[in-house]
DNA sequence: ACCGCATAGTTTACAATATAAACCGATTTA
DNA sequence: TAAATCGGTTTATATTGTAAACTATGCGGT
């Protein structure tokens, strides 16, 4: 049975980066209401994501407010992929 | 989004109930070849699903050797079928 | 019969993970 | 300018997963 990239099989990531592959861009205020999740697990969860190179994070402003920007990477895209197949052979889909 | 049932969503747990879906039963070792999981895990994680009614499992002997026999049961079918529309939700698929 | 190895599992101790509470600095509001 | 709010991060704790250690029984050889 193929092995399931324990980094995806998070529910809280998972839900990340299905955000992400349906858009270019999420900033965080966004994905905590999406994925209903508390700030701070977003906050850690999110780096774990970067940290891998799933998606990077651009910390910016708008007006006078910070807002940190989220966007998924080519590698995060493969990731996703390849999970997604291996998922499907548990699955019976 | 859709919850997660925490209890299907773990690797092994998953892989057993997968095999458990399409097979009237399965035996530990069986189980444990096909999951390539230790005994150790397979036996804490077997459990867990009993305990929550999603499987069955019989000790009985076959000749005079112990087998432990499991099957999925109407509970764990319904709890697999509905994990597998929430995830879907999440793979759009 | 007795020794050593194998099989079938369970228990337990430890490592990894997830999660929320507490915190911080800036900002708007009263 | 004090108090509440926003946008996060850090950190402590609870939960979970996992393998190592253990138990009990069986089998093969001498």
């Amino acid at each position: 049975m193929k092995n399931l990239d324990p980094l995806l099989h998070s529910q809280l990531r998972l839900a990340v980066m299905s955000v992400l592959m349906n858009l270019a861009e999420a900033d965080f205020v966004y994905l905590r209401e999406k994925t209903e999740s508390t700030a701070g697990n977003l906050s850690v969860q999110l780096d774990k994501l970067a940290t891998a190179g799933y998606i990077e994070i651009e910390k910016g402003f708008v007006g006078r407010k910070t807002r940190t920007l989220c966007r998924i990477t080519q590698q995060g895209r493969n990731a996703f992929e390849t999970y997604v197949d291996a998922l499907k052979s548990y699955l019976n889909i």
